[in-house]
RNA sequence: GCCGGAGUGGCGGAAUUGGUAGACGCAAGGGACUUAAAAUCCCUCAGAGGAAACUCUGUACCGGUUCAAAUCCGGUCUCCGGCACCA
């Protein structure tokens, strides 16, 4: 053993050993109990990121850690191969998006593994290859035949620098995802998955989801969006026309006073003559702060109380959301009340307070209007000055005059049902997923137009429809697609005749929403159908994902796809569960200098560097030391250091008796045999088995644990060992932390196991199971208060009876002095730690 | 605006069921070794007072519950995240 530790050696030597033995390499196995620990898998940009370094840390410690637990563990990673970034390469150094992307794999590959993480490369998924993205078609295809998949036009999310579309959940703050480029609204013929199908299932589904963070669950809760409400039809005057709204507060329809449609609602081309003044209103939707509208002259007529009231084209309409009409009720709704007050509409109060919140008035929250109450009912003395949308009181509201709102809701509701005016829906917020993406670099949409036969499904038998290779990359124009006459131009499979091929390519989150999936089965080409059918379906076996870990940013984006494409292939008969991720670890970002680590920011750290200087043994040391993994890790050059002086110490506590603990053998026959000195050791190497695995178990509280392990080689580093007892201590103590040590930093426990005369592979040893007599102390450290406060402290016996411990407390030296001659009221024995002598002044 | 989460030393963070606030690490200061430096090892390290024993204050702020509060309750402030004309 080499007296300093360099980590580059060791860990290709122990990376080496590992490869050559396979030992990563999985099989099912009925008989024993599986794990399946997954890690969001990467971009291939070339470069691992510490946000990578993060997450795959956090994924191979629990990996190594359920090994050594006796689980058959399931650990694979592929590449997420599709996007964007591969064709502006292309655009820009001319290099074909497959070439850059397959490069980029093995660059990344080889960062991976220096990291020292324990993949099963032999299930490794690659979306960009036709064995995987052929199966994206195909569900696609079964999709259609079910009605999940659609074709319409509509106004679509576009971004300018990506020359193409993006589904809702892919805008943030109105900009794209991926560049953070502003995006404006285009009219487009789309393709879209029906999400919304399963929207109610996958809200339900969120109360299942106990492994998950609340946060990500009460996301996709609010992204999903239910709303209870009501549609009501209001005739037209003098036209032949319903006008259909939605609303949540039906207790609100007497207050009605005008009403609200959407620019593209069907009915405003036929209600405004002038084509400009709607176009101008049409431009004025979506982030416009001002309330615009436009009166068409028409009236509508109350269906409840029969009130004539002018309809508006308006912009703050959202043509998507129920009917894209509302009813407009400003004495209650804040936006209509806004309205109201610039286009001088008349506001109608129909809800009041009940009698005791209009007495409570805070001067926090000021009541909008200042009440009188005269003979029981209320009297509003003073104007609205804002809205009220809370519950109430009906007040002119015709038979349903006095009821609290929440029961007129449901009376209106039936009233409304009963005289069929319009009926109870429920609506959610949550839009169906267009997919398709203008680009070259995704799998392409299985579907012909025909002149003849029209939209024509490309038949499962021509399956994989393959991208072709050769094709321009120029950066102008549509997708480069749209240029292929070989892949443009086809024959249609019905009538034979001249046909074209959808030039659009899915979205790549298509690609990200099964993959977990597919690491089930065998790499390469396979028929999927066949091994999902199949009585021995490995599927059955591994899935659901024991234990998921990514960033948070994908809270909704690809969680929600999963969810919903883990449904969709369970409908189709191939799997029987509907969640795919049992627990969800969401990994906090790695933050620098006070922001995340971004290139545009300047504030990255490289991870090879790291590798090189400290090897990855550190980095995956630090990464897992600074923070717990659900929070973000401020990262810092020194706290490496530090990481990397801890792992230094043990090794250099080996070196300097290496000859001792390879001679010695841990048996020790009776403890009271023991040195104090050596028992403490040997209570606190139990102790530490105890902490780092009920951490590990506990949240995965990995930075606790590396302390507790910390702190053991602390114990160590003092210990002095000179009998043959204290060499078996001595020896035990490093054996055990370097077996708990394994899963964190791989390569030097196993130097290290080796070095101290083990036979090699620690990798393969049970994890460390401590005993729960060894570890509790036989002395404690009683804590005495006065009146709560810290007064003395004195050492007792473990197991002392409470009125034992009482009387300890009360004859302590230093509590007599302080107490004198008080009066006892009352003491209290907390068991095995504290005694609190309450006493009078 | 609505919905979440957080606020603890100079810094990252501990404190598992309400029971010793500050584990572990970093930084800083002092010392040992060295011709010197690095590395390593030892000591100190929340603030104030004190030679010390020790005392007082202290977990964003104000108040409450309790023998006892970082932890529970009410209110305020700040920061972070998500959603946002969704009727």
């Amino acid at each position: 053993m080499k007296e300093k530790y360099d980590p580059q050696k060791v860990e290709l030597k122990w990376q080496r050993y590992w490869d050559e033995r396979r030992l990563h390499k999985t099989e099912m196995v009925k008989s024993q109990k599986k794990f399946y620990c997954l890690e969001m898998f990467p971009y291939p940009s070339g470069e691992i990121h510490m946000g990578h370094v993060r997450n795959y840390a956090i994924g191979d410690v629990i990996a190594r850690y359920k090994r050594m637990r006796g689980y058959n563990v399931l650990h694979p990673m592929g590449w997420d191969a599709f996007g964007l970034p591969a064709e502006n390469a292309a655009i820009k150094h001319g290099v074909h998006p497959s070439e850059w992307t397959y490069r980029n794999i093995e660059k990344m590959k080889d960062q991976l593994n220096r990291m020292g993480l324990s993949y099963d490369w032999e299930r490794e998924v690659t979306t960009c290859k036709p064995e995987y993205y052929r199966w994206n078609q195909w569900v696609f295809l079964k999709m259609l035949e079910r009605g999940l998949v659609y074709k319409k036009f509509s106004y679509v999310n576009w971004c300018p620098s990506c020359a193409t579309v993006l589904a809702n959940e892919q805008v943030i703050d109105d900009r794209c995802w991926r560049c953070d480029n502003k995006v404006n609204q285009k009219k487009l013929e789309q393709w879209f998955f029906r999400i919304t199908e399963y929207a109610e299932e996958l809200l339900q589904g969120c109360d299942e989801l106990k492994g998950w963070p609340e946060r990500v669950v009460l996301m996709q809760r609010n992204w999903i969006g239910r709303g209870e409400g009501v549609e009501v039809d209001f005739p037209v005057e003098g036209m032949d026309e319903h006008l259909r709204i939605f609303t949540t507060r039906p207790d609100t329809l007497f207050g009605v006073t005008f009403m609200c449609i959407a620019p593209e609602h069907p009915l405003s081309e036929k209600l405004v003559k002038d084509k400009a003044k709607l176009e101008e209103i049409k431009v004025k939707c979506g982030k416009e702060d001002e309330k615009t509208g436009l009166n068409s002259g028409y009236y509508a007529l109350n269906p409840l109380n029969g009130d004539k009231i002018p309809i508006y084209i308006a912009n703050f309409v959202v043509m998507e959301y129920g009917t894209g009409a509302i009813m407009s009720v400003p004495a209650h709704d804040q936006r209509d009340f806004d309205f109201a007050r610039k286009y001088d509409l008349p506001v109608k109060v129909v809800i009041v307070p009940e009698q005791k919140e209009r007495e409570a008035v805070s001067p926090t929250h000021p009541s909008p209007w200042r009440w009188e109450s005269k003979g029981g009912g209320g009297n509003l003395l003073s104007e609205l000055t804002e809205a009220y949308e809370e519950e109430g009181i009906l007040v002119d509201s015709g038979q349903f005059t006095g009821l609290k709102s929440d029961i007129a809701r449901k009376e209106i509701t039936k009233f409304i049902e009963e005289k069929g005016l319009g009926t109870a829906v429920v609506n959610y917020k949550l839009r169906d997923w267009g997919i398709s993406r203008q680009r070259y670099w995704g799998t392409p949409i299985p579907v012909i137009y025909c002149g003849n036969c029209g939209i024509v499904p490309v038949p499962e038998k021509d399956l994989p429809l393959i991208l072709p290779e050769n094709v321009r990359f120029t950066g102008k124009g549509g997708s480069p697609l749209l240029e292929s006459e070989t892949f443009l131009n086809t024959i249609c499979p019905i009538c034979g005749g001249n046909a074209k091929r959808e030039t659009d390519t899915m979205d790549t989150f298509v690609d990200s929403s099964w993959y977990f999936i597919r690491y089930c089965f065998k790499k390469g080409d396979i028929d999927l159908p066949t091994e999902f059918r199949s009585p021995d379906s490995e599927v059955n076996y591994w899935m659901p994902v024991d234990q998921y870990i990514g960033g948070v940013e994908h809270a909704v984006l690809h969680l929600l796809y999963s969810r919903f494409f883990t449904r969709v292939i369970r409908d189709l008969g191939l799997i029987n569960i509907s969640e795919p991720f049992q627990n969800l670890l969401t990994q906090g970002m790695v933050i620098k200098d006070g922001a995340k680590m971004s290139k545009s920011k300047g504030n990255i750290v490289d991870p090879n560097y790291l590798i090189e200087k400290y090897g990855a043994d550190t980095a995956r040391l630090f990464s897992l030391f600074a923070a717990p993994p659900e929070k973000d890790l401020d990262w810092s050059d020194k706290g490496v250091e530090g990481a990397h002086r801890f792992l230094n110490r043990v090794w250099g506590i080996i070196y300097k008796n290496q000859f001792k603990l390879q001679s010695s053998k841990f048996k020790i026959d009776n403890i009271s045999d023991l040195q104090a000195s050596a028992l403490r050791l040997y209570r606190k190497t139990h102790q530490t088995m105890k902490k780092v695995s009920t951490d590990i178990e506990r949240e995965y509280h990995f930075n606790t644990a590396i302390a507790a392990m910390m702190e053991l080689t602390n114990e160590i580093t003092s210990f002095q060992p000179e009998s043959d007892e204290d060499c078996s201590v001595f020896k035990f103590a490093i054996e055990q932390m370097l077996l708990l040590l394994f899963p964190f930093s791989p390569h030097i426990t196993e130097e290290l196991w080796e070095a101290i005369g083990n036979k090699p592979g620690i990798s393969e040893q049970k994890w460390p199971e401590w005993d729960e007599d060894a570890a509790r102390e036989d002395q404690i450290e009683l804590v005495i208060q006065l009146n709560g406060k810290l007064r003395s402290k004195t050492m007792i016996s473990q197991g002392i009876p409470d009125d034992e411990i009482r009387k300890i407390a009360l004859e302590d030296q230093k509590i007599k002095e302080i107490m004198g001659n008080r009066k006892i009221k009352k003491v209290i024995v907390v068991k095995g730690k504290l005694v609190n002598i309450v006493i009078g002044e």
